[in-house]
RNA sequence: UCAGUUGUGCAGAUGGUCGCUGUGCAUUUGUGAUGAAUGCAGAGAGGAAAGUCCGAGCAUCAAAAGAACAGGGUGCUAGUUAACGGCUAGUGGAGGCGACUCUAAGGAUAGUGCAACAGAAAUAGACUGCCCGAAAGGGUGAUGGUGGAAAGGUAGGGUAAGAGCCUACCGGACGGUUGGUGACAAUCGUUGCUCUGUAAACCCCACUCGAUGCAAGAUUAAGUUUGAGCAAAUGUGUGUUCUUUCUCGCUCAACAAAAGUAUCGCUUGAACUUGUUGGCGACAGCAAGUCUGGAUAGAUGACCAUCAAAUACAGAACUCGGCUUACAACACAACUGACAAA
RNA sequence: GCAGAGAUGUCCGAGUGGUUUAAGGUGCAGCCCUGGAAAGGCUGUGUGCAAGAAAUUGCACCAAGAGUUCAAAUCUCUUUCUCUGCG
């Protein structure tokens, strides 16, 4: 099953209608949609670094968001990075992933 | 052994678990159309993929040929190449004990401009001074120490004082001879010698260049559509002007199917590897073999084990040839200098 | 991805080869004016290093590094950073 965010008018959408969480690091927009699946996408400023720090991270954010968290269905989100995102490890990143994840579950059910 | 010069290679490997993007085959399934899912096989970032500094292919600007002007680029010679501002081999110059390195290196006698301050004076007239002379006047470029630059330089002779006035050496200009494809080199002669710097100032000379970049552009759907503005053939046209053949009204907006979308462009190419022939070399020829990313929110990651350690710079976006810049650790080859020993 | 523009003192910004020229404004400090303030007027004011008791003087710096020139903020090359446009 498809995962991945594909059309620019997508992204626009979730900018504009979602509801944000925040943690140190990682912002997530959230949208409900009518579909039982959830669909995710990482964006990363050009400011953040080079090329290939900016997809190291993104492959290191999807690998986390495929494996390590589970993600609600009927959701379409994206996960936008601050500026001291790429300085992280792995490990770090799975814990601040994780901890955004939960963020958001209690802001809902409350 | 120490110090150094030049060039080259490599850019983690192997095994396991989960996962990503194309391609081929098979099965299942679907759309108006491109398709989608599963399984198997096989493929999947760099030496700089970077900067975008040059040169090409390719596409569009309705289609062509030519001339002049404007504007840009290059700048020792010969070669090499599809082409180049690259590369190779040399020449001159600069640096280093040396191996070797660096070099935007045409023209200042085609013309124009600029040269602050200082200095008597900035390309050259005057002033100061020296000498001859009673004076009038004449001789002089040696005195003036400032400047980046001051009337070729140094030494000797010479003179009233001086001066290429004379001589030697160095430098310059002009001409010849020899060698070299050539840049140029060597050598001989003539000439006492008027000659500031700057062309990364304008410029002159030689050679050379159309513009825009794959977000170029093409296809499917409606196009002899509708509306508005401008123009009136003496008009429109890829820098300007002109000649020849030609073409045609031009510009903007609206209408439409996921439409800033889908498909194509898109990867077999001046390709790569090996061998061989020619050439000092860059490179070229021939033979055999290989198929080696094609994404579109943008594909290589995470974890474990072993190797002493795994870590530098860094991620294709139409494709090639260069240049420039960044770069950890390791390995190899040739050469130079110093010291020691034989 | 492709194409283009720029960087000067705290900030804005002129200067496009010449010696005391880093204009001008803004900000800051002091003085005048006022009962007190604002506005206005006058004066001063970039940073670093060195010398000096002090006043002051000298040198360097116009994003960074090289080059051309007697002389560079200005001309040329390389690098860094910032900004803009493109179906």
């Amino acid at each position: 099953m498809e995962h991945r965010l594909r059309k620019n008018n997508q992204f626009n959408y979730i900018y504009k209608k979602g509801e944000k969480t925040h943690t140190d690091n990682l912002t997530l927009f959230a949208v409900k949609s009518k579909y039982e699946s959830y669909k995710i996408g990482f964006s990363i400023s050009k400011k953040l670094g080079k090329a290939h720090e900016r997809n190291l991270l993104k492959r290191r954010m999807r690998e986390i968001s495929r494996k390590f968290v589970s993600i609600p269905s009927f959701c379409n989100f994206v996960v936008l990075a601050k500026e001291n995102a790429p300085k992280l490890d792995f490990v770090e990143l799975k814990e601040e992933m994780i901890k955004l994840f939960e963020k958001y579950e209690n802001k809902k059910h409350s």
